[in-house]
DNA sequence: CTGAAAGCGCTTACAG
DNA sequence: CTGAAAGCGCTTACAG
């Protein structure tokens, strides 16, 4: 039944419900042979604790709220695949929670502290600076914790996992450099988003510093229309590299770059800031920055249960190794 | 404050907290007057129902409760992606849970339901039948209403919606035929989803009844083990036309068929059975079935509306229709 | 239309 | 080590 309640393990154990309660929550302070008892007939009985009164009584949830732009999204999947895995382990529930930056962020985070989570993963880097504010201090002001995964904001209270985006980028920007390549471009993406700021940033300092003017080529999310997009670039414009924010858009430039009859990576060196798996599906296949969004949820939940525990936390802003494939879309590495 | 309680309301409005709580659920059992009064002061104070509490008091949680097998799976996120959407409209909260074939089915039902989720949606296509039947058994027996949402299982009384995959890859096949392809190989995965199951029975009938005999050929679902697969298999296999359950797998194959010097389509016409954004990544872009993910998820949420409701629901199987997209990799369609 | 009271199923001091 | 009792923040008959 699904409607076994505390009373009824209580009656058939013939002790109180407090003692039943004691067992699941401090086993220790019951005598051994109670406690063999009780944990017969829970089992017996297949009784689970109806975890709403459970949060009522006790003001602990067990469960964490996700807030996010778009579950859909490839890297949000990626990041939940991680948080996923560890609140697992933790025994945390997860509830997600989506808006986008047209939403009253005031309203948004109201219904998810409505929900009494007991602390916030944020994922959404769709929101602007303004937006984020909001969104920040009315968490600050409700003490519950949270852990940026994967999004950036300026605050030094504020706990984050991310990868140092803008060093990775400046990093593959300055060997391209190195190996000859005048003409970089970065392409971006139309929409703002927290992360590619930062690989833009990134790329702008290599080429700051190697004296050569930064050119961005922003396009869009949708791999029919950034093709067009290319179509157009192509006619007058000289490159002899390419970085994109996204493999996609790495791969669909390869594309029109061939059509034109443009060798890769001879003409141009093409690098992808991600390593999706479809990285070695391209042809010729992708080099990239390989970028272990899996481990930024992980690694976020994992903090996130340390707040919540009120456990010692050294470095409240962790930041993962990132590493660069090489592949066959570049001469060099 | 994140702490506003109905006493708060009821205190500043002057009102009973009764009269609070009808305004909220029965605005109109209560005199405008006081309705507008009770109304402003909840604006003021940002009044927000403890979630928690009204579940215990009501016993709805208007939230459902969603179970899969893996968050990052490209299905499940298009999955969770229509079903947040509608989600949000009807204002239920979405709780996540995920498990594996590996483990104890019961218990993670009982996991599931004493969360005291209103509704679920069930997207765990990873499970054999007799574990689907302890799942469903289980779920049934706790009157908590259910969909499959792109999972199979046979038993008329669980509501389910999902796309025809068998008559979707039954006519594609024949369509192959129809144009002139005999050694035609269906590409499967080596580990068993319900779904892919439906897509070999389509494809097993109409070979049949073509008097040709159905192959298939099983490989990973990592790409880059696909590859070598498809290496292996070059060595002594002829073929002219290749399905594939997943557009990666497609896409693999082309790769490697390309390299061994095969023209696509002329040589051998490939479809892939999902119409990922990957599909016009691909050289030659690969003509697919389209089948709408996302949908799936839309449509089994507003269904669980209805039986969350109470609402009469005509037909408790629905099949969204599919459609085929031409692109470079067939010479016909 | 409104309020007082019971109850949802637990947890947690407080006594003993 | 165990039980009786209060309380978590709401909803919902029941009176009036």
């Amino acid at each position: 039944m699904a409607n076994t309640t505390i009373y009824d393990v209580a009656g058939a154990a013939k002790v109180s419900l407090a003692t039943v309660s004691r067992v699941m929550n401090n086993p220790e302070k019951v005598n051994p042979e109670t406690r063999e008892k009780v944990l017969r007939v829970i089992k017996e009985l297949g009784y689970r604790p109806n975890a709403i009164a459970r949060g009522l009584a006790s003001r602990k949830t067990t469960t964490i709220g996700i807030i996010m732009a778009d579950v859909s999204r490839s890297a949000t999947a990626q990041l939940l695949g991680g948080i996923q895995d560890i609140a697992k382990k933790y025994e945390y529930s997860i509830k997600i929670f989506s808006f986008g930056a047209d939403e009253d962020i005031t309203e948004a985070m109201r219904t998810v502290l409505a929900e009494q989570v007991d602390g916030i993963l944020f994922l959404n880097d769709e929101l602007d600076k303004e937006q984020m504010k909001i969104a920040m201090d009315y968490i600050k002001e409700s003490m519950v914790p949270v852990v940026l995964s994967n999004v950036f904001y300026d605050d030094e209270d504020i706990p984050s996992v991310a990868i140092n985006y803008e060093a990775a980028t400046y990093e593959i920007t300055k060997r391209m450099l190195q190996y000859g390549r005048k003409n970089i471009y970065l392409f971006s993406t139309a929409r703002k988003y927290s992360i590619n700021t930062q690989k833009e940033a990134g790329y702008i300092d290599a080429m700051n510093e190697a004296g050569l003017e930064p050119k961005i080529f922003r396009t869009s999310g949708d791999v029919s229309v950034n093709a067009l997009h290319f179509e157009e670039f192509f006619k007058n414009t000289k490159i002899d590299g390419a970085i994109a924010v996204r493999d996609s858009i790495a791969i669909s430039f390869m594309n029109v770059a061939q059509d034109y009859g443009v060798k890769i990576p001879e003409e141009i060196s093409v690098v992808g800031l991600q390593n999706t798996k479809y990285a070695i599906l391209s042809r010729p296949n992708l080099t990239c920055v390989d970028t272990p969004v899996y481990d930024i949820g992980a690694v976020s939940m994992r903090l996130l249960t340390k707040f919540m525990k009120q456990e010692e936390v050294g470095n409240n802003k962790v930041l993962l190794p990132y590493r660069f494939i090489r592949r066959k879309s570049t001469t060099s590495l």
